[in-house]
DNA sequence: ATGTATGCAAACCATTTGCAATGAC
DNA sequence: GTCATTGCAAATGGTTTGCATACAT
């Protein structure tokens, strides 16, 4: 018997045997291959925390894991892992961020315009909000909200700016 | 004396002024030129309803507008207008689409992952929501809020397909 | 007159594609 | 053995950059 999880998401390595699963049972219904390098790229996916990019992927699992892969297979994988849900891939301005989402898809990203920082947040309401809205002949799956604007040090950085040039035009 | 509209919205001509604007305050105090292909382009996105490509942009300065303008000028002016945000840029899977954004800042995209297409929705309670939301040392300016999944027209497909492969293993 | 903005062409770079070799089934 | 998948290298295509020219101030 196992107890529940006190925690409401599952720990890390469930998710990891979990998302696994997902993998397995899609392969083999579709009859495609179970190769290792999907394996080894799903689950190195599933231990960074937070966004990654494709270079930073392959990196890890070069050093780390042990087990190269190409860059074309990074892109087949990655674009397969996107239609089964288990990532989700963020075109932030300047850089193409992926991230892994099963069980990780209620935040959203605040991103600043002025310098491109990217946060991430979580807001209860908005969750609501989004689990409330009923649309029309539409399976929903998931979701990615970017908030824009700018952040207080940037703000600050404007604020001066104009500041010095007011001060240099009344000269 | 003018009577208030109606409408909640503002009359497209009466947003192309004020949109015309905000462009020329902003090039005036930060010494920059009021060239006429950056007001031919702000008329052209603000007549333009709804997603618009570069492309397209550019089509229909040449064609309708009379107006030719190169592909680095397009580019340029749009990354103005963005971090005006007079515009929005979406990276949408394949292709990048700009909208006009001044007072058409209140729907989100609903994407089909499977046929890629994109429709809009309102949704009065998310608005609220993000409005209520309140994020610590930053300045909202504007969101992007996009809807994963499947529509019916794929779903249909899709369980067609997965039927018609059960019936070619059991026999 | 000054220096910003445009337009052209070249450079760039992330992503896709074609194809031979590998290996999962 | 068959054919999906990998990995390499080349192609692609959207975006950026450099620079000479035009023109807004």
């Amino acid at each position: 018997m196992r107890f529940l999880p006190l925690h409401p998401h599952q720990m890390k390595e469930d998710v990891k045997v979990t998302v696994k699963n997902i993998l397995t049972n899609y392969l083999e219904q579709n009859q495609l291959r179970k190769t290792p390098e999907r394996f080894a790229i799903l689950d190195a996916v599933y231990s960074i925390n937070g966004h990654f990019t494709l270079e930073e992927l392959g990196d890890r699992l070069n050093d780390k894991n042990r087990f190269p892969v190409s860059r074309a297979t990074l892109y087949n994988t990655l674009k397969l892992f996107m239609e089964l849900r288990l990532v989700i891939r963020h075109r932030f301005q300047g850089s193409t961020k992926y991230e892994a989402c099963y069980d990780n898809n209620s935040h959203s990203h605040q991103i600043c315009t002025v310098c491109g920082r990217v946060t991430e947040f979580k807001s209860q309401k908005i969750n609501e909000a989004l689990a409330s809205v009923h649309l029309k002949r539409f399976r929903k799956d998931g979701f990615s909200l970017y908030v824009y604007g700018i952040c207080s040090t940037c703000q600050a950085k404007l604020t001066k700016q104009a500041m010095k040039r007011k001060l240099e035009k009344s000269q």
